[in-house]
DNA sequence: AATCGGTTCAACCGCAGCCTA
DNA sequence: ATAGGCTGCGGTTGAACCGAT
């Protein structure tokens, strides 16, 4: 179908925001919400179109923006998250309370993502999951129990993942790598099994699994 | 001081999916 | 069932910044 332009060829602005739109774009939030990004410019007062303004609030003037740099524990936690969810940044932003996607994107790109092609011939990081690489991970990648014996892998694909996709994390994944990272490097997580079941009304999976029954320490 | 190359990050673009009429 | 509108998402771009020479 076709679609209007978002912009439409009026002398909308582009390209970065003044002090004076950002005051006007808060000012306008603050008052009245934004319940329609479409029409909030115009009735702002802003020669921008709804989208810039959604990104600009989303991204940068939102009262919860944390600012400043990323600490390793949230490094390591968008390494980990990447890993299981891909490319998927305002699902990994979801987790990382007052951080943008377009923000974790970012340092993925620039930071984190190069970090880890050094130590990339190390076998410690599987690809994470893509629609854009069809190929399974090479069997040394495939996840194993604490015991030594291999996860089955419809685990992760089919109940994990999924689960997580839709889950909200309000319990904490402790990821802690132990150093130095080997080849056979441990990577163990925990689930405060309390916690999860505050959260899992609607998630029979949760409900159903006790989690004793996961592991909680992982080869790679 | 000038220039050059690399890095960072805010912002844009286009698509997908959802919702409604 | 379908067309159209809106929002959100992920990929990409380009200006600003920074350090090295």
């Amino acid at each position: 179908m076709v679609r209007a332009p978002c912009c439409e060829k009026l002398v909308l602005k582009k390209g970065p925001w003044t002090e004076e739109e950002d005051r006007i774009l808060i000012s306008y939030i603050n008052k009245y919400g934004y319940a329609n990004w479409r029409a909030l410019p115009k009735q702002a007062g802003l020669l921008r179109c709804g989208k810039s303004c959604r990104l600009r609030w989303t991204n940068y003037l939102r009262p919860d923006i944390k600012r400043g740099n990323f600490s390793q524990q949230e490094e390591e936690t968008i390494i980990r998250l990447h890993q299981m969810l891909g490319n998927k940044w305002s699902a990994i932003a979801a987790k990382l309370p007052g951080r943008t996607d377009n923000e974790i994107k970012n340092v993925w790109h620039t930071n984190l993502k190069k970090r880890l092609n050094n130590n990339n011939n190390s076998p410690n990081i599987p690809p994470p999951p893509s629609s854009k690489s069809p190929s399974k991970p090479p069997d040394d990648h495939i996840p194993q129990t604490s015991t030594g014996s291999e996860l089955d892998e419809s685990f992760w694909s089919e109940t994990l993942l999924p689960s997580l996709e839709d889950f909200d994390f309000n319990f904490n994944f402790d990821f802690d790598f132990e150093a130095p990272m080997e080849e056979d490097q441990v990577v163990k997580y925990s689930i405060d099994h309390e916690d999860a079941q505050c959260y899992d009304h609607e998630m029979d999976w949760f409900q159903n699994i006790d989690v004793g029954d996961l592991p909680t320490t992982v080869h790679i």
